[in-house]
DNA sequence: CGAATGACCAAGC
DNA sequence: GGCTTGGCCATTC
């Protein structure tokens, strides 16, 4: 577990119910603006301890072109949390997206 | 240290 | 708006 593990981590648990947010603004936040393909390669590793569900790439879309994790999991824990997701696991990003209060952005 | 890998991102069609 | 190509970066072998 690397430093930039643990700051991933840390910032993904802020993320509120109901909220979602893309791979590169946890990198940004974790000092790695352009290592967005580590946020979501982390994040599969662990269990419930940390809203994984609630982090999608920009486009809005859950990711399923690595191993079997459970994009249909993802999908039920999402719309538990009121967030409209799409057959193709597609989600309106632009109304669900969280801003970190830190950044501002 | 060099090469391969991956839940990505931005640009081009 | 969706698919394809090239490029970034940290971790692992």
């Amino acid at each position: 577990m690397s430093k930039f593990s643990e700051d991933v981590l840390t910032i993904v648990k802020q993320i509120p119910s109901g909220k979602v947010v893309s791979y590169g603004q946890v990198a940004l936040l974790a000092g790695h603006p352009r290592a967005a393909r580590q946020v979501g390669c982390i994040l599969h590793f662990h269990g419930e301890e940390v809203p994984w569900w609630r982090v999608i790439n920009n486009a809005g879309r859950i990711s399923t072109k690595c191993i079997e994790h459970n994009a249909d999991l993802q999908r039920e824990f999402l719309r538990e949390e009121e967030v409209e997701v799409g057959e193709d696991l597609s989600v309106d990003i632009a109304f669900y997206r969280w801003y970190f209060p830190e950044t501002g952005s």
